[in-house]
DNA sequence: CATAATCCGTAGCCATTGCTACATTTGGTG
DNA sequence: CACCAAATGTAGCAATGGCTACGGATTATG
């Protein structure tokens, strides 16, 4: 009875905790993204990017700066740690199959992009294993 | 230029939108879930199951009355609205074809569960009908 | 039916992520 | 170089969802 609980309170743990590394996660491959198009990164890119105000942005490249993901100085860009651009790549690679595979499976690029945008976040090595066969 | 921007924050502020309604998904479910296992929901039965105090279940529980999903009285169990019934019965239905859907795809039923948890609220009606597609 | 165990509510704390309003810095232009 | 516009930072507010500590209500048990 009681393990049944546990075992079913595993998931919703799980969920929560990868939902505390979303932000993280999106933030370097945003950060990544920029530098790679356009040379630099700036808050402002950002918040027009995540579409929320400068304000929202300052603050969270602060704190993942305290992470050691990003770094910066007051009123110049932001750009990435060694850390940061080691997880940037790895989400970016893990988003990346997640796209192709929903395309894959018939949805169309605009809507594909839209859930892909949420669900890589929920998508563990098992089951990106499993979406990697099914793309070959 | 600014399209380009524009276009890719939608699938952001989509998955922010997503994110706040997923404890009332969640918990509409978890309350029907209950209710036809063992007859009631008690506050304590939501904290041992979603593995947080009974306190922010509580305070949950309260907005989510607000929002007109459920209902109880203090100190008793915590039923459906006619609005928490129906939205329950969308959401379980979402959550186990998405289920069934990554069990079908390979990845073992831990790992399923543990990602469903999570994808469930992120998969719009086009991926669910692709996944439906996939299932048949 | 009295008492203890269990359940639940409230107070109050923290972290995160939104916001507006205002201050400051930076960089380009006259 | 002085000034203005744009970018960024800071102050302070709200909502949400975690928590512990404590107190009141309900239920079980002897
Ligand atoms: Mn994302
Ligand atoms: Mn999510
Ligand atoms: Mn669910
Ligand atoms: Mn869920």
């Amino acid at each position: 009875m009681k393990d049944k609980i546990k075992a079913r309170s595993v998931p919703f743990s799980q969920t929560r905790s990868r939902h505390a590394s979303e932000t993280a996660e999106d933030y370097v491959e945003a950060v990544m993204e920029m530098i790679e198009e356009k040379g630099e990164c700036r808050v402002l890119d950002l918040a027009r990017y995540f579409n929320v105000s400068h304000v929202t942005v300052s603050r969270i490249v602060k704190r993942l700066q305290d992470e050691k993901l990003l770094y910066s100085k007051p009123y110049r860009p932001v750009a990435l740690t060694a850390k940061g651009f080691k997880l940037a790549k790895q989400v970016k690679e893990r988003h990346e199959i997640v796209l192709a595979f929903l395309i894959e499976l018939g949805v169309d690029k605009a809507n594909a992009q839209i859930d892909s945008e949420g669900i890589e976040h929920h998508v563990g090595s098992k089951t990106l294993a499993a979406m990697k066969r099914f793309l070959k």
